[in-house]
RNA sequence: GCCCGGGUGGCGGAAUGGCAGACGCUGAGGACUUAAAAUCCUCCGGGGAUUUUUCCUCAUGUGGGUUCGACUCCCACCCCGGGCACCA
């Protein structure tokens, strides 16, 4: 151990030994724990709960070092605050390591949670660590079960055949993530991965779309703008009409139901063009004059709409139905086609296609010949003509309506308007909204995870199981290959059991959860851990939510983020809380990578937290973090620039170590500066104190506060020896306030200091000190003089100094003169102490 | 294609319309030492003039603009990173 650390600084810091003493007290004093109290004013901040695998690295470290600070900074300011930590236990990569290693997933989790919980401890995290949890305990997960059957109470949550990926070779169901290459299994890359339709089990986020949409409005002072951006589209609101074009000569075909935003270009449709899977399509195709050949072309098609990747820039194609469609408003017949580019998930699976003023429509009917017509001609500029277009005119702000029948001259947005009207009274259509977003398939045919909490009866249907049988336990002995059907499916002792309402035989439901559910809510799990009435105690959740700063990687900033706010939402219509958003505010840093990309133990390149903490001590890799970019960008890793941390920290601990002897006991009270040195001294700590308060509480700039407190430990030994002229009061003040303002980041240190100074009360326990304005004060000051905004010189002058007598200095100036000589000064900008800035001509 | 974010020394970065490059890393030189490590001190964007000292000039991706003054605000463009992507 020894040969790996450090040595030979000759300071006397030893980081190991300071690091251990004082996790050692803070435990002991319960430092960190906090409870709810309504006459406090209460602070949670959290950092996302990881998911426990390999080795905790420095990227994690660094999520964790930021939300330190804050959680020590808010301490000190006097609030109560709560700071959590848990895990997210459940999910594949347990299982793959239990299958390779032949044992059980709960013995891989807890091997990794353990190890993740003593490195987090060794970095002296301010957890409170009373409050941990682990989404994998039958304690957790119940409650899981408990809200899914309380959303299947009402609707919210519901089965239905959906698409999967499913490996041949595995004969089971691929997550995404095992989806390699473009669409091959990642245990057989030889395989193509195929899309089969199974019965899943879905989650009615778009019964709250409106409200996740709109309730973003309340996030924007507190969310990064891109964040609430990146759900805006994923929710993505589409406003516009559903309209129906009768088919022509098919028997008993029901009319197709197009989407489109753009209603007002409906008598330039040419085509109508269905999505390959229109469930029409059967009997349009039936008899139909284009003959086999269309049979052959739709089956091709359909088979090769597997690979979503390409799907952007693949080459439009399609063919033609041999039907026709009736424009409702225009009473033309238009041809049915049939269109590889268009989406049978979004809308109605079918559009009207009006090349004229949509790119996509223009593609596909230049490609195949069908005709372009105009209806909306831009009001500037010149005339659009059919047969030279080749860019689809979609401005709907700059035109107007021809070629439209009775709505010719309209602008764009009142023929919307008009013929949704009219479509309406005909009922031919209706305005309608939709949305992007999809219902959350939470289906896993897995085992480490929760089980749905549903049993199947041949008599009584599906039956939620009662809630005294909760949890629903996963059988401890599964067997896991990998293969085949789903473990819990392959394990007789769980899926036979009775039906709670017959008592006669029945199955249970073998899918399990999607680990987000467990991790959309453990945040209010964390108010009340060990509840075994309730997944938590309103009266709590009430007293520490919202969470006041939540802190995370932006690779979480669409579906952790939103399946939480659906969440949220569902429990307070539950009524178990009364807000509407689970976290006030949201930082999302930066990765920590080394060679451009990010860590990760696929990549190879991770620097674990472990080994700096024993290279350097836990405060030197804490302070490095925070010092070499600001938190919210990336971080490359840099072995080489580690040292200034390390050095810095050594620098203070040798100050403080020596001057201590001589300040300890010396009483504290009003401080005035006597002599010049203590002018400086104390005008320094107190100036650079103001501006780390600020960088702390308002800005965030963890690594300007650091270079500010780096800045001042230079001023200080510039003006060592401090014995001479320097009172021991003045000297105290200064170390001690030195110390208090490195406490968030290296708050090891920062409490040996503080002993070493003669404190007997923990630092845990001090406030944030206030700086002292007149302190502040620079007595002289030296001004910038600019001759036409360029710099000519500078004069010192005392503070406060007049326009007319800087100006005076300004003139006196050799250089400056120089640059004065000959000419008039016809503006003179002048700001106090900062700038003089002489106009001439 | 659309939407975000970002381009500042050898490197990480600082500068909330007012001295560009704080602070740190690297590098160079010096002090201490038998020596090394550690520590302490000094220097460190380019070009030019003057070569004790200082002065001029260029420079924050590129080109314009606003302003007494722009890394900062506005317009256009280039490059890099990320997200979404045929969403009707």
């Amino acid at each position: 151990m020894a040969e790996q650390n450090i040595s030979g600084t000759g300071s006397g810091y030893d980081p190991h030994k300071i690091e251990e003493k004082w996790q050692r007290r803070w435990a002991e004093a319960r430092a960190f724990e906090s409870e709810a109290d309504a006459t406090k004013p209460k602070y949670y901040v959290l950092e996302m709960l990881p998911y426990p695998s390999g080795t905790l690295h420095m990227g994690h470290m660094r999520n964790y070092a930021i939300g330190d600070v804050v959680a020590r900074v808010k301490r000190m300011r006097g609030f109560n605050v709560m700071h959590p930590m848990g895990w997210d236990a459940f999910g594949l990569p347990a299982e793959n390591a239990a299958i390779k290693n032949n044992t059980h997933p709960r013995e891989w989790t807890n091997k990794n949670i353990a190890e993740f919980q003593r490195v987090l401890r060794r970095f002296g995290f301010s957890y409170d660590w009373r409050r941990e949890i682990s989404t994998c305990e039958p304690e957790y997960y119940r409650w899981n079960q408990w809200f899914f059957l309380r959303m299947l109470d009402r609707g919210l949550a519901y089965r239905k055949k959906s698409r999967v990926n499913w490996c041949p070779k595995c004969c089971t169901v691929l997550a995404n993530e095992q989806v390699v290459n473009g669409g091959y299994c990642w245990r057989h890359e030889d395989t193509l991965v195929e899309s089969r339709e199974i019965e899943q089990w879905f989650l009615k986020t778009t019964a709250y779309a409106e409200q996740l949409l709109d309730d973003l409005k309340q996030l924007e002072c507190g969310w990064p703008e891109r964040v609430i951006l990146m759900q805006r589209n994923w929710i993505g609101k589409s406003q516009g009409a559903k309209v129906k074009f009768a088919v022509a000569n098919v028997a008993g075909a029901e009319p197709i139901e197009i989407f489109t935003t753009r209603m007002d270009t409906i008598y330039g449709a040419t085509a109508v063009i269905l999505a390959p899977a229109h469930p029409l399509l059967p009997k349009l195709l039936n008899e139909s004059p284009a003959g086999a050949e269309a049979h052959s072309k739709l089956a091709k098609m359909r088979q090769t709409s597997v690979k979503t990747e390409e799907l952007a820039t693949m080459e439009k194609e399609g063919f033609f139905t041999g039907r026709y469609a009736t424009n409702p408003f225009s009473g033309e017949k238009i041809p049915i086609w049939v269109g590889n580019f268009i989406l049978m998930e979004y809308g109605t699976g079918a559009i009207m296609a009006v090349p004229a003023h949509d790119q996509r429509d223009m593609e596909f009917c230049r490609k195949y010949g069908l005709p372009v017509r105009v209806v909306v001609q831009p009001l500037e500029g010149e005339e659009l003509v059919e047969e030279k277009l080749m860019a689809a005119f979609d401005e709907h702000q700059h035109g107007k309506l021809v070629n439209s029948g009775p709505y010719n001259g309209l602008s764009p947005e009142a023929a919307i308007a008009k013929m949704t009207t009219f479509a309406e009274q005909k009922g031919i259509g209706r305005a309608e909204t939709i949305f992007r977003l999809k219902d959350w398939g939470i289906s896993r045919q897995r085992y480490w995870g929760t089980p749905i909490p549903v049993i199947h009866c041949s008599k009584d249907g599906m039956v939620p199981v009662p809630d005294m049988d909760l949890p629903v336990l996963l059988p401890p002995n599964p067997k896991l290959t990998g293969m085949g059907e789903s473990p819990l499916a392959a394990t007789p002792e769980f899926v036979n059991t009775a039906c709670p309402k017959c008592g006669g035989p029945a199955r249970r439901e073998t899918d399990t959860m999607d680990t987000f559910v467990d991790s959309s809510w453990y945040f209010y799990r964390y108010c009340d851990p060990h509840n075994d009435q309730a997944p938590y105690d309103a009266a709590m959740a009430d007293y520490w939510f919202p969470i006041d700063q939540y802190i995370g990687g932006i690779t979480h900033a669409i579906l952790h983020l939103l399946y939480s706010r659906f969440w949220c939402k569902v429990m307070r219509d539950l009524g178990l809380i009364k807000h509407n958003e689970p976290a006030a505010r949201l930082f999302t840093q930066g990765m920590v990578q080394k060679g451009g990309v990010a860590m990760s133990k696929s990549k190879g390149n991770v620097v674990g937290a472990e080994d700096m903490a024993q290279k350097y001590g836990a405060d030197t890799g804490r302070l490095y973090t925070l010092f070499a970019a600001p938190p919210e960008k990336d971080l490359e890793w840099s072995e080489e620039s580690i040292e200034g941390s390390w050095r810095f920290l050594n620098r203070v601990y040798r100050l403080v170590d020596r001057h201590a002897e001589s300040v300890r006991g010396v009483k504290g009270g009003t401080i005035h500066a006597a002599t010049a040195k203590e002018k400086t001294l104390l005008r320094k700590v107190h100036q650079t104190l103001r501006r780390v308060t600020q960088d702390f509480e308002t800005r965030w700039h963890f690594n300007s506060a650091i270079a500010l407190i780096m800045e001042l430990t230079n001023e200080i030994y510039l003006q060592e020896p401090l014995e001479k002229d320097v009172r021991p009061e003045v000297r105290r003040e200064v170390l001690e306030l030195l110390t208090l303002m490195l406490a968030p980041m290296a708050p090891h240190l920062a409490e040996e200091l503080w002993e070493m100074l003669g404190h007997v009360d923990g630092l845990w326990k001090a406030a944030w000190p206030a700086f002292d304005e007149v302190l502040t004060r620079e007595e002289k000051v030296e001004i910038p003089v600019q001759v036409c905004g360029r710099l000519r010189g500078k004069v010192q002058v005392a503070a406060g100094s007049g326009e007319v007598e800087v100006v005076r200095l300004a003139q006196a100036d050799p250089v400056i003169a120089q640059h004065l000589a000959g000419k008039r000064i016809v503006k003179i900008i002048f700001v106090p102490d900062k700038l003089l800035n002489l106009v001439v001509a």
